[in-house]
DNA sequence: GGTAATTTGTCCGTATGTATA
DNA sequence: ATATACATACGGACAAATTAC
């Protein structure tokens, strides 16, 4: 008697809408029913319907919003057939080497330029540090480098003096949290001429500037970082490469 | 607004949990109270305690089976588990809108400067195409692009001007190749007089100029675009994301 | 070795909150 | 402003499986 009942109610819902969206009958853009509709044509809970509901979501088949309802999104496979085998850390790998020199390390309120620089809100506090990162002791600084970290991870402030490779892993592991997103937007800027003098280049000089920022799986902003790099010094190199399915 | 102690206690759960099991509460290997005593615990339901711990699961911190309770597990302390999704077509999405306007057009041989410039081979002979983008034919343009394009697939060249996406699907399309990797690296100039004011800005001005390298899966370089974007109008801009294994 | 207790997983019904069309 | 639909939350129930007796 358990031949048709394969396993868990919510996972025969999940198979069979998955089977209805990849057949077309519910194309991509379109709207699936109400989790209502489904309750009842499935003569199942509501929590049944959530969670077959979840299992599609995990798998990127449909998304929901709150009044907007639960739509197909289309297959990652299209028209973006292209992903990359770049890390996290990678992206990272540049500052492994450099030692980092702090200079500032305080608790500050970010007012309204700061909040246009790096998208956080105006009168949020932040742990700031800044200082300048370098291979040698002697040689010119590669970079001068800006964190802002969320202040109910500020206690990892202790430990920059001491660490030298990316401190996102540091917020990791002191608080348990894992990073699952991080935005990076890249800009070139003209350096001022103070801070051209701190990084020992001629005022004017170009610098590629690259702003960092680190949102944990609750969807909060762990840290934003600003990196600015003289030119001369520094250059942004990344490889993508496709990949079968 | 948007403070982080605030909203759904299901979040508050994972935090006061997740906080316990980073400072040795519930050391690695130890196990956790079991959902009915963090009911009472907490004082909510059953449904927020198994939400939180679903958070913590998700996180790599505890681990449940059944009847076996739920464990905290050590941390996957390697670094290498990132990897991210973005796509070649997010990377080119910026060239959609724009419009190029071609005007040079012609086999060229790679001097040493070039060379220095690309990484392609002194002495050899590519189509070589340059011009300037713009979205609109009246406004300032958006960039200056340069094409080097190998001259087995020269063909192109002819399709260039009616041709306003990127490039390189013309050439799978035409030829048969495809594309298996993109190298783009991206680094910060000042303008020079000249360009500057083809591009309407003021000499000294800042700029990101990206240089992308299109491999196809027989090793061969296809192409090399060269793009230099003024920096007030431009903006490099990606997110990885940690996918599930 | 069989049995009972325990604990997670699944499922139901219901109620309230919240964001959106 | 109102209705809608998802998100969160509560309480109760049984199943299955593992541990302890």
């Amino acid at each position: 008697m358990t031949t048709t009942a394969g396993d868990h109610r919510y996972l025969q819902v999940a198979r069979a809408l998955r089977k209805e969206i990849v057949d077309g009958v519910y194309p991509v853009g379109s709207q699936l029913p109400t989790e209502h509709e489904l309750c009842e044509r499935f003569a199942v809970s509501r929590y049944t319907i959530r969670e077959a509901l979840r299992r599609l979501r995990d798998d990127n088949l449909v998304a929901s919003r709150p009044r907007a309802g639960t739509l197909v999104v289309p297959r990652p496979s299209t028209n973006s057939y292209a992903q990359d085998v770049m890390s996290i850390d990678d992206l990272l790998a540049f500052a492994q080497g450099a030692r980092f020199a702090i200079e500032t390390n305080a608790m500050t309120t970010v007012d309204d330029a700061l909040a246009e620089r790096t998208g956080l809100s105006p009168g949020t506090e932040w742990l700031a540090a800044s200082g300048f990162r370098r291979v040698d002791d002697d040689t010119a600084p590669v970079c001068r480098t800006e964190y802002y970290i969320n202040r109910n991870f500020a206690a990892v402030g202790r430990l920059l003096q001491r660490h030298s490779g990316p401190i996102f892993p540091l917020i990791e592991d002191l608080f348990g949290v894992s990073v699952s997103e991080v935005h990076q937007e890249i800009s070139a800027v003209v350096l001022p001429p103070d801070l051209a003098q701190r990084l020992q280049v001629q005022a004017g000089t170009a610098a590629l500037q690259m702003q960092r920022t680190y949102t944990t799986s609750d969807g909060e902003i762990a840290q934003v970082t600003v990196n600015t790099h003289p030119s001369a010094r520094f250059r942004h190199a990344m490889t993508l490469r496709r990949v079968r399915e």
